[in-house]
DNA sequence: TTGTCATTTATGGATTTGACGATACGATGC
DNA sequence: GCATCGTATCGTCAAATCCATAAATGACAA
């Protein structure tokens, strides 16, 4: 049994951490939203970045689980992903409790 | 009026992010678990940081409204503050929602 | 094969971050 | 006043990040 020093964020949820740790990047994601897809050329445009940024940036949201991609043709389209959004979410917010609890709340579960 | 792109997150999540962007700080954070107070020397030996570095780090957390910090005589108590901690947390839940809602969600509200 | 298009990768430079050591601050005790 | 203790800040350096230009990749059409 470990001690308290050994809690650990998911990897889901460190992703989530290391993608948005940009502000460029939140305002990048907040593009997709209403679950469009968008290129990586429409997000450098409308980020007024250059495209080698957007794409390093895009590549870095995706790593982080945020957006998913698919290709087609030469074309490759970004959008969202709820799903691992949600569970990277849910890791950081089950690991911060099991932290910092809001008060009241046993060690194992909060009522 | 604006369009969508203008979805911004509210500074206590992008205080969040930016406090734990870092690895070390989340571990710092887990220091923390069970409601405890460390001081900076504690944190630091912990760590095997210096204590400049984890002076900075701390100060970090607090601004990111992470931590909350306390003064007695000379030494300054750093305790987690789960109420911004929680508060960081929904605010980050509802701007990732109104951006990408999990699925079958309208973009104002979830069933 | 050659050419084009969209994206990615490589390179370089400027800015930022994280770490350290040393020093300065603030409060206490002599 | 001076010394001491715990923090905070400053100066410096190495490493990482961010962005832009330029070159490389992959897929298709002719």
């Amino acid at each position: 049994m470990q001690m308290g020093s050994d809690i650990e964020l998911t990897d889901a949820a460190r992703g989530l951490l290391k993608a948005l740790a940009s502000d460029t990047r939140q305002q990048i994601l907040m593009l997709f939203a209403g679950g469009i897809e968008l290129t990586v050329g429409q997000v450098a445009e409308r980020m007024d970045l250059a495209q080698s940024a957007t794409s390093t940036h895009l590549a870095t949201l995706r790593d982080g689980g945020v957006l998913a991609s698919r290709r087609e043709w030469k074309t490759v389209y970004y959008r969202a992903d709820p799903a691992r959004i949600g569970q990277a979410l849910a890791d950081l917010q089950a690991g911060l409790q099991a932290c910092c609890p809001p008060a009241g709340c046993s060690p194992g579960a909060c009522g």
